[in-house]
DNA sequence: AATAACTGTAATCACATTGGCGACGGTATG
DNA sequence: CATACCGTCGCCAATGTGATTACAGTTATT
């Protein structure tokens, strides 16, 4: 692996859309702990990678007693894209930000990479976008409640 | 950053450019040491990223004294797509292989990431492949030979 | 009020990957 | 034969990821 497995957005989207699918038929917050049952990581870890979406607006969390996660947006307007964003926005898809060369072949090279860079940012985000939350339960044929979050 | 720093690929870049650049105008091979100074990385460095780049027929390299290395195709018909399969063919984009989940919804929910995986990769491939080191080399304002390599 | 069940966050650990560095052998030139 | 390269190995430091533990804060339940 050139690229350490970067588990986080498999988990986000994992989590939303068993959040979307079997929180909301059920009614309730769902625990860290079953989460992290479910998508096979810590408990921990799933927190971690629920703060960022919580800021977003795309899942609300209710500490103490009988307390969890919900979802906190409808589902159909949750494009995977905006999970991208929050997750992985920054990151460069290519991996470059090779050492500045010295001469000026690389100054020139390292301009057009970027160039090159951003439009392939904007090709990923683009195919991402095709796909939502609730595309993702009907896909997976879950049963799910579909409608804004309670 | 969450994706480490793969500089591979931007130095794999770098140093076609140079040898379609500088090599081909001056008619002759160039060492390790040259190519990992204009691109400010380590000798050893270079050697290993150019490696599969000769496997793949991109260069040549002569050993012995005078030595070194040259570009192994027309720099037209090098598109940065044939450089990033031979470094990155491999990974995938969006660095999901998340654990495999034990749930059913885990189940359905990675394949249909994978599906996207598929899709992304597919169309970052399709936007580096419009442009070839030898539009680098003319958007960088270096002037160079073009043709077929000696 | 006391307890139990959660979130939220920090600290630490193991593990993998990257890239720098040194060493040594092979090979072509002069 | 001496020199100048490539080619590859092994070791090292730095970095990022995720597991684990621990602890503080908050809320429902009794």
């Amino acid at each position: 692996m050139a690229t350490p497995t970067n588990t986080q957005f498999a988990v986000a989207v994992h989590v939303l859309v068993y959040l979307a699918s079997v929180g909301r038929n059920e009614q309730r917050s769902i625990g860290s702990e079953e989460l992290a049952g479910s998508t096979a990581v810590n408990p921990v870890h799933v927190r971690r990678v629920l703060g960022p979406l919580r800021t977003a607006g795309l899942v609300h969390s209710k500490p103490g007693a009988k307390g969890g996660w919900e979802i906190g947006a409808d589902p159909r307007e949750i494009g995977l894209d905006r999970v991208w964003a929050v997750l992985q926005g920054d990151d460069p898809v290519l991996g470059l930000h090779g050492p500045s060369p010295r001469c000026a072949v690389g100054a020139g090279v390292q301009e057009i990479l970027q160039g090159v860079e951003r439009e392939v940012s904007a090709a990923v985000v683009d195919r991402l976008a095709r796909r939502s939350i609730a595309d993702l339960v009907t896909e997976a044929h879950l049963e799910a409640a579909v409608g804004p979050p309670r």
